[in-house]
DNA sequence: GTATGTGAAACGCTTCACAGCA
DNA sequence: TGCTGTGAAGCGTTTCACATAC
C-alpha cells in the first residue's frame, strides 16, 4: 500500500524533501535522482531512498523521482492539500515578523487569525489581519476550525495561552517561548529557541577547537 | 576527568538543561533531582542522569544536582563563559525582531554587529547597533573576532552571504533561510525554518487522525 | 549503464534495572 | 530511605551492498 507507518526520523525529513522538490520544479527540473535530492535537502542519498520507499515506489530505476508527482504526494502525506488554518498568538516583534516573513503561505498554510493581549495592539492590521483580543481566542478558534497555533508571547504568558488553546481544541503548537509547555499527551509541541540553537553551535565550535586533529 | 566526548544527542540537550537550571536558580532552588530537571526541560530522568554523567559526577546521591554549580559547569562546557560575539546578517523584519527579542543576551551572547545589504536600512540603529553595509562584512568580522553568525537574509542571498562569512573565518552559522547552505566540512550550520516545523506538526496531526486508537 | 528499492549489518540512543552512596 | 551513576538490554536509525528494473 502506501504509508503504513512512517518513522519519526523520516517524517522529520519529509518537509525538507518537499521544499527541495518545489524549488527544483520551479527551476524546471522534471526528475531528480536520490543523490540530487539529498544534496538539495542536506541529507544522504541512502536516506532519501529509504525515506521515500515508505511512501511507496514513486521512482523509476535508471531515471530518478518525478518532481511534480512526488511533491504532490508529499503534500498529501503532510496534510497540506488545502491551505490549513493556523492561529498566531502574540503580535509583538517576533509575531509580526513571522506574519510578514511569508513562511506560512510558503509552507502551505493560511493565517486564520492574529491574537494579542496588549490592548494597544488589538485592532491594528498585521499581514492583512485585524489583531483580535485574548478574550476572543476561544471564539476565534471555534470560528476558524483551526487546530494549529503559533505562540510568540512572553514566557510568562506562554503556558496560560497553551492551556487556552488546548481547551479550544488545538492539537499542534509551534512555540517560540523558552519554557517547556505542559500539555496533554495528544497535543504535539515543537519549540524554536534562538538561544538554544546558538548555544549548541557554541558547544560544537568549542569542541572543534579542543580536538583540531579531527580532519587530519 | 571531564567531558571525554559528548554524544550529539546529549549535546543537543545541554542548552535546555542550562536554561532550566537558571530558571530554577532564579526561583530559589538550590538542588534539583534528575526527575525535576527532566520535567523542566522536557526529557526523562534517565536521560538527564546519563547526559550529566558525561560531564563528570556533579550530583549527590539522595539529594540531587547543585543548581548553581551545574549551571556554571554547563556554561563552561558550552563555551559561554564570556559573552561570545555574534554577527547578525540581515536587518529585515526577522532580523530586527530577533535583535529586539533578547534571545542573544539571554543565551549568553553579544551582538557584535548588524549588517544589511539594503542601503535604505544601513545607518539605522537596531538594538543599539548602527546597521552596516554588506561591503563592511569582512572588516567587521575581523574587527570583532566573531566566529558565529546569524543569517536572516532572503534565500537568494543566503549562499553568497554564507560564502563571505566562511571566507572571513566564521565557523558556526544559524540560518533562517529555507535553502540548504553549502559550506566546508569544518563549518557547522543549523537551520531554523517556520514552514518546515509547521509541516511536521501538520503531518503528526493528520497521522493522529488516521489512527485515533493510539491512546486506547 | 544508471539509479531505485531493500534486506542485513553496524551504529547510536534510550530505557531498564539495580548497585552504590549520602 | 532516596537519588545518583552505570552496565546491559532493547530499539530505532543509518549505512552498506547489491539484486532489480528501466
Amino acid at each position: 500500500m502506501g504509508e503504513a507507518s512512517i518513522p519519526d526520523a523520516t517524517a522529520a525529513r519529509l518537509p525538507r524533501y518537499l521544499q527541495a522538490l518545489r524549488r527544483a520544479g520551479q527551476a524546471g527540473a522534471v526528475t531528480l535522482s536520490s543523490d540530487q535530492l539529498a544534496r538539495a535537502s542536506g541529507t544522504s542519498a541512502a536516506k532519501v531512498r529509504k525515506d521515500l520507499s515508505c511512501l511507496g515506489s514513486h521512482g523509476t530505476r535508471g531515471v530518478g523521482y518525478p518532481v511534480a508527482a512526488l511533491a504532490a504526494e508529499l503534500a498529501r502525506v503532510l496534510g497540506l492539500d488545502e491551505g490549513r488554518p493556523v492561529v498566531l498568538v502574540g503580535a509583538g516583534n517576533l509575531g509580526r515578523a513571522l506574519a510578514a516573513y511569508g513562511g506560512f503561505e510558503r509552507g502551505g498554510f493560511r493565517v486564520a487569525a492574529v491574537i494579542d493581549a496588549d490592548e494597544r495592539i488589538v485592532g491594528r492590521t498585521i499581514a492583512g489581519h485585524r489583531v483580535r483580543s485574548a478574550e476572543e481566542l476561544p471564539a476565534v478558534l471555534t470560528g476558524t476550525a483551526a487546530t494549529m497555533a503559533v505562540i510568540t508571547v512572553p514566557d510568562t504568558a506562554a503556558q496560560s495561552v497553551a492551556d487556552t488553546l488546548v481547551a479550544a481544541g488545538v492539537t499542534a503548537i509551534l512555540s517560540f517561548a523558552t519554557i517547556y509547555l505542559d500539555v496533554p499527551e495528544h497535543v504535539r509541541v515543537r519549540r524554536v529557541d534562538l538561544a538554544t540553537e546558538l548555544q549548541l553551535l557554541s558547544f560544537y565550535e568549542q569542541a572543534d577547537e579542543d580536538v583540531p586533529a579531527a580532519a587530519g
